[in-house]
DNA sequence: AGAAATTTGTCCGTATGTATC
DNA sequence: AGATACATACGGACAAATTTC
């Protein structure tokens, strides 16, 4: 057979329906992935075309796998939805905590940058983060 | 030929070489890499197996690959030496602002992790995270 | 501009090694 | 021990992007 890769190459096609089943709940979290040679005969494609496909999956954690037992689609880290963030910059002083960490004088002038976490619009973390000035991003 | 990959399989014993090939500076930073076809005879691997080392070594950042073109070693983003963080744990009172932000009351415990970014040795960037004591990690 | 050569990307088939059941 | 399933490796073929002539 030709390998004639027009737009999508095949590992990546298949990797989008098999994604698909997983996001769909077709495969729920925890279950184990069809073996790799039931997925060459669903999808008439070598073993090593599969592999890559499976790989994808895994690189972007929605799989696991282990050798000699198979793949298992992996429980999702958030279940909870909109897990976002907002960031914001402001100019501080340096008290003198930080003014000792960072090494200069108390007042100096830092970049404060903040970002709040939410779940499900709840705040469960605040983070911020301090610079100095003259530093590049 | 046999395929024993006694501990480590090729396609790493042949990525770790050519990393200590950049990371010593012999292949400098911005430079081509050999073709896949020179590696095929120095290794004396098939083109496949080269591909792979190849791929752990993007996958690490150290190279980059363009279709029709080669390889080419990157440039190191941190050519400066150890920038190493520290990790302290300490419980807070929420004031005004953090307590309007997690939408608690001024005065409730908090945890603040602080964690300190040095580069060579010098303070540059200084992390805390507030989170609710009932948080889990 | 166009053809050829070079180089990386995809795919197949096969064989063997290694871990698990 | 045998069967099953994933891991590594080889060789060959063609596709696609880039460079060279």
């Amino acid at each position: 057979m030709p390998t004639p890769h027009y737009g999508q190459p095949r590992y990546r096609v298949i990797a989008a329906q098999l994604r698909n089943r997983i996001e769909s709940g077709a495969i729920p979290p925890g279950t184990p992935m069809p073996t790799e040679n039931a997925l060459t005969v669903e999808f008439r494609a070598s073993r090593g075309t599969i592999r890559r496909a499976i790989a994808v999956l895994r690189e972007d954690g929605l799989i696991g796998t282990q050798h000699g037992r198979g793949s298992h689609t992996n429980a999702m880290p958030n279940p909870k939805q909109t897990t976002l963030n907002v960031e914001e910059k402001r100019g501080v002083s340096a008290n003198a905590e930080l003014a000792s960490l960072f090494g200069v004088e108390i007042g100096t002038a830092l970049i404060e940058s903040q970002s709040v976490t939410r779940e499900d619009s709840r705040v469960i973390k605040v983070a911020r983060i301090y610079r100095l000035q003259d530093a590049e991003v």
